[in-house]
Formats: C-alpha cells, sequence, structure tokens
DNA sequence: TGCGATTTTTGCATTTAGTCAAAAATTTGC
DNA sequence: GCAAATTTTTGACTAAATGCAAAAATCGCA
C-alpha cells in the first residue's frame, strides 16, 4: 500500500476505483538501511513518513538512556509529531530497526493542500484520530497494568511486535528494564 | 469563550470579526452540578463537550479503582474520545468537580460538517491535534519520569492543577497511590 | 459554630522494579 | 564456521511504591 491507497481506502472508505482525488500533494520514496536514523533529536521535522516495508522505532532520552514511544510497522505513518505541528526541536528519534522502504511528504505541501481540499483535511484528521486512539490505550496501559501484565497483554494483542522486536527493546517500550522483564518472562513460565 | 470563538481565533486564528463562517453545526448549552456525571462508563459517545466555565476530570476503572486520565479545565474540549470516534461503548467517566457550564454539539452534526466544510475539517483537525501532542507529553512523562519528578514538574507546569484538586486525585492522575503522593510531599518540604 | 464526612498523613510490613556486575545464550559479519 | 558483538538471563542488593490500618487535619454545610 501507498500513501494515496491509503487516503482512497482508510480515509475515504472506497475499495478502488480511481486514485485522482486523492493525489493531494506530492510523495516521495526512499530506502533505509536498518539503524538508519530518519528523524533526529533537536531538527524541525518538515516531512511525515509513510511505512511500506520494514520495522521503525520512535523514541525519547532521558539520562542518556533511550525510551521506545512506538515501533511502526508497515502502512502506518510515522513522524516527530509535535515537531512537525508545532515546528519545535524534536525530541523524538526514530530509526530504522529493519531495511525499510518509506514513502514522505513534506509539510509545506500539506499545509498547502489543507488550504482547498476537504479531502486533505480528512486525511489529516482520519490520520491524527488514529494516533491519538492508539496514545489513550497506552495511558491506560500505564495506569492500569503492572509491568508483567502489560507484557502478557502485548503478547496477546501485539504478537507482532513480540516476534520481531528483541526483549531489551520490548523493556524499554514497556516502560521497564529489560532485567525486569527478562525477569518477568521467568516467572511466567 | 464559546465553540464558535474557539474555532474562530484557535483554529483559524482570526482575531475578531465575524463569526458567521464558523457556524459549521448547532451548539447547545447546559449546567452541570458538583459531582454530575457527563458521559458514563458503557455509553457510546455521541456528543463532544467545550468546558465554559468549572472543572471536569476524565476516568477510567480498573479493579473498582478510579484513574484519573485527565481534568479538563475552561476553553478546552471534553469527550470520551474513542467512543465518540469509533462508536465503541466508553471506558471514560467524565465527571463534574466543580459546577460547571457547558456547550456541546452532536457527532451527526459534526459528521455532516465534515462532508461539505473545510473549515469544520480543520476544526476536527485541529481539536485532535492539540489533544494528541497533550497525549504524547503524558507518555513521555510516564516513561521518564519517578512519581516526584513528575509531581514536581506538575506543580512548576500546571500550577492549577495543583492549586485547586484534591491531592487523592492528583496522585490517581499521576498514577500513584495518595499515600505515595503524601510521602513524597513529605520528602519535598 | 460545630459535627460528620472527607482528605491527608504516618507507621509498618510487603511487593515490585531498579542497579550493577557478570555469566550464558544468541546473533552477526567476515 | 568462528570470533566478536549483542542480547538475555541470573544473583545480590537497593530503591520506590503499595496495602492496610489508624491518626490527624481539613472541609462542607446545617
Amino acid at each position: 500500500m501507498n500513501i494515496y491507497q491509503y487516503i482512497n481506502e482508510k480515509v475515504l472508505g472506497n475499495t478502488g476505483g480511481s486514485l485522482e482525488e486523492v493525489q493531494i500533494f506530492p510523495t516521495y520514496r526512499m530506502k533505509l538501511r536498518k539503524n538508519e536514523v530518519v528523524t533526529r533529536f533537536g531538527q524541525i521535522e518538515d516531512r511525515a513518513y509513510f511505512l511500506i516495508s520494514g520495522i521503525i522505532e520512535s523514541a525519547i532520552e532521558k539520562d542518556g538512556e533511550l525510551k521506545i514511544i512506538s515501533f511502526t510497522f508497515p502502512n502506518n505513518f510515522v513522524c516527530s509529531y509535535t515537531s512537525f505541528l508545532l515546528q519545535t526541536p524534536s525530541e523524538i528519534q526514530s530509526k530504522a530497526i529493519t531495511d525499510c522502504e518509506i514513502e514522505y511528504f513534506f509539510k509545506e505541501d500539506l499545509e498547502q493542500a489543507y488550504k482547498t481540499s476537504i479531502v486533505a483535511n480528512q486525511f489529516g484528521r482520519y490520520v491524527i484520530e488514529q494516533l491519538f486512539i492508539s496514545k489513550l490505550k497506552r495511558e491506560n496501559d500505564f495506569l492500569t497494568k503492572t509491568a508483567k501484565e502489560a507484557y502478557q497483554d502485548l503478547i496477546k494483542d501485539r504478537p507482532e511486535i513480540v516476534q520481531e522486536i528483541p526483549l531489551n527493546k520490548i523493556a524499554k517500550y514497556l516502560g521497564i528494564q529489560p532485567e525486569s522483564l527478562s525477569r518477568i518472562r521467568a516467572e511466567i513460565s
């Protein structure tokens, strides 16, 4: 899937047909090698990326340690959103953790599209709605689950993460240390 | 401030002028007494609320205990967003913790406006963008701060919460027990 | 003003997660 | 296929937060 297909299917709910209506801004493609950084700390984000293939991790940094806020799988967007939206320095770093293929577009072109296109606005709204819902779920998890419950639910709800991502990264995503996750795993089995 | 003024100023960036363009759907008003519930667990949300005056808390429930996800102050929206967006049963309960005055509108009217109005789409996008940014900040807090740091930063960054909200609710917002917050306070002073 | 309800604090035993160090297991690149 | 690098596990100890119970302080309002 590419961005235009995403808009056509996910945003507009079409199951095929012409993609003319959804070409609301130009898009570009690039490939990333494993470990290549997509968006850097301190940088002002002027693009948003759509993941065609591969996996990207997004992390924040505290006292020299990385804390992971998300793993992005294909057919989803990845971006330093706060930086993109407010044009502030990014506190998020996104890195390819496998070879990736991505499609991207520029904030400037998006803003231009927003001025005249309802579809563009529906697109921007839809993407942020989905992201917001995922963050609400995450807040819920932090408030209500022990690390053990969170890990068990991750196995159930997001098996792709447990299968594809090393445990030390999963720990940093759950907000605990790798040693703690290792002990939780020992306890479970 | 009311919803139309919010759209005119915050979404469109106007500093005055006619409100004709921003009357994209009908709005309604109501008053709430302290402790009155706005949105209930299990209910499918068909409205979104804009707080004119007062304070509203939104909470989720786990093992009979409430965990607070937000305190809403005037000139902000409050809603069971996941329920509103996906039309699923609400996992969030919102309650007036002071007497409140609120303005609200119906999802149906919003959806209708989305079909034809760019301003409506810009409005929906803007509101969710702001909420998303606030949840990103909260995720950052959960991942990087100890309870003590979180409380100290709350005093600095959101003094209105520390001033207006009882400590047991603040604790449940920070993800800790009231006893723990009490000990943190004792330690600080 | 005073009394009951609520909120906040304190004490103590327990649980959970963190830290640091090092061993074991696994993966990666040549 | 093997050595180096990385990831995962284990051990001993420490720090942080919880649960429960009860006392102290504060609030609401009649």
